[in-house]
DNA sequence: AACAATTAGTATGTCGACAATATAGCAGCA
DNA sequence: TGCTGCTATATTGTCGACATACTAATTGTT
């Protein structure tokens, strides 16, 4: 999955999406260790770009390094998506805040357009959790911070370990209904240009979320 | 300036925090580029070194790269300041949040004594601006925090820009004696395990201290 | 004279080999 | 038998050289 629109271009970018995509997608399960030649020949490259995709890796958090001793992914627990959902509630409640002052009046017409259709198939019967919908929704809000910082942490950081969570502890969730009625009014606020409202209505939503996932894994 | 505990153990482990420092204190002019060779000859290391430092850097934001043209240290801009600001605003809150949560009796005492320690100096006259105490409480409020990402993200990430601005845009300011009663505000709330108003407070005292610079700034 | 294309030059991207460090296994001793 | 120290092996860290892509200067054309 390519999110945002980053194009590799030189072979260190493929294989870092190929090797964080395997990652995070669960082919290569979490905790394992990663050795630098097998993985060379795996991906039919070099060492050297091994060592940056992972470089890069561990920037985003997927993996983490000690010196002379190797790379390992992450490993999943519960505490560790606790935590990570709180950096979720902190960040996305600044970018839906910055958001209803920076979107412009043509960004939030599209995002409430997104929210029709995505109510469109909800009243269809396909409630089926629309996760690509979900994401595109808090991705047009992040972007509408237009803040670099926030939008470069949740994307190159987040995102992909909360995708790698959701893949591999298996929770293609309900919370379709409330979720939608949520997305509807934290669109609201934004279009009303409540930034107050917004921050206060992305955190809980967030929070629902989360403690959605935690009931389901106890 | 190490921050927290990174040992520098390989060649490219210190070759980035040289590199990183240089930038920072402006030794390194802002905007400018990094040339790979160049570099490598200055630190006396291969460029492989070099490349290694220059991805963590990018890792950082302290610089940006574009594929098969180079780095550039980023450019300061009252903008890219405010936006850090928001940031630390977001993350510090919830920092604070957790800390009055997650911090033990001792680190709360700890945090007391510095504070007390801090106000003897603004007391003896020493009022100028103690930028060392302010990070040592901001970091202890951090690390009370106990969620590892909030902490790397502000240490590594953020930490190191903010202190980029504060040095190049030569800004060593006042505020020690609001700054002081604000601490103590914040270190009350956490003391009464009040999260919700440690993090307001926290987030006020921030937005302050944007508000201190922006005024600066124009 | 101004613009386009080609070419030379320089910087980045990639590679394979060597050096240094950690881990595991084995031998020797208490 | 259990522990200590050494050795061997494998993995990571570092390096210099080659391949490739961008930049800018030069030349030719309109």
């Amino acid at each position: 999955m390519l999110l945002g629109n980053e194009k590799p271009v030189t072979a260190a970018d493929k294989t870092f999406i190929l090797l964080r995509d395997d990652i995070v997608e669960g082919r290569i399960v979490a905790g394992s260790k990663l050795s630098e030649t097998e993985l060379s020949t795996k991906y039919a490259v070099s060492r050297a770009i091994i060592r940056e995709a992972i470089n890069r890796l561990e920037a985003c958090h997927i993996v983490e390094r000690k010196a002379n001793v190797g790379a390992r992914v992450v490993a999943l627990s519960p505490q560790g998506l606790i935590e990570l959902y709180q950096v979720r509630e902190s960040l996305e409640g600044m970018a839906a805040r910055l958001a209803a002052v920076n979107m412009t009046h043509e960004e939030i017409d599209d995002l409430m357009g997104l929210l029709q259709r995505h109510f469109d198939e909800v009243k269809d019967g396909q409630s089926y959790y629309q996760e690509a919908g979900d994401v595109d929704f808090h991705y047009r809000i992040i972007l509408g911070s237009k803040n670099k910082h926030l939008i470069s942490m949740l994307f190159d950081g987040i995102y992909h370990l909360v995708r790698m969570y959701r893949v591999q502890l298996g929770m293609a969730g309900p919370r379709v209904t409330t979720a939608y009625d949520e997305h509807k009014h934290i669109v609201k606020a934004i279009a009303n240009r409540d930034a107050e409202l917004a921050e206060m209505l992305m955190r809980r939503h967030i929070m629902y979320s989360k403690n959605s996932i935690e009931a389901k894994l106890s």
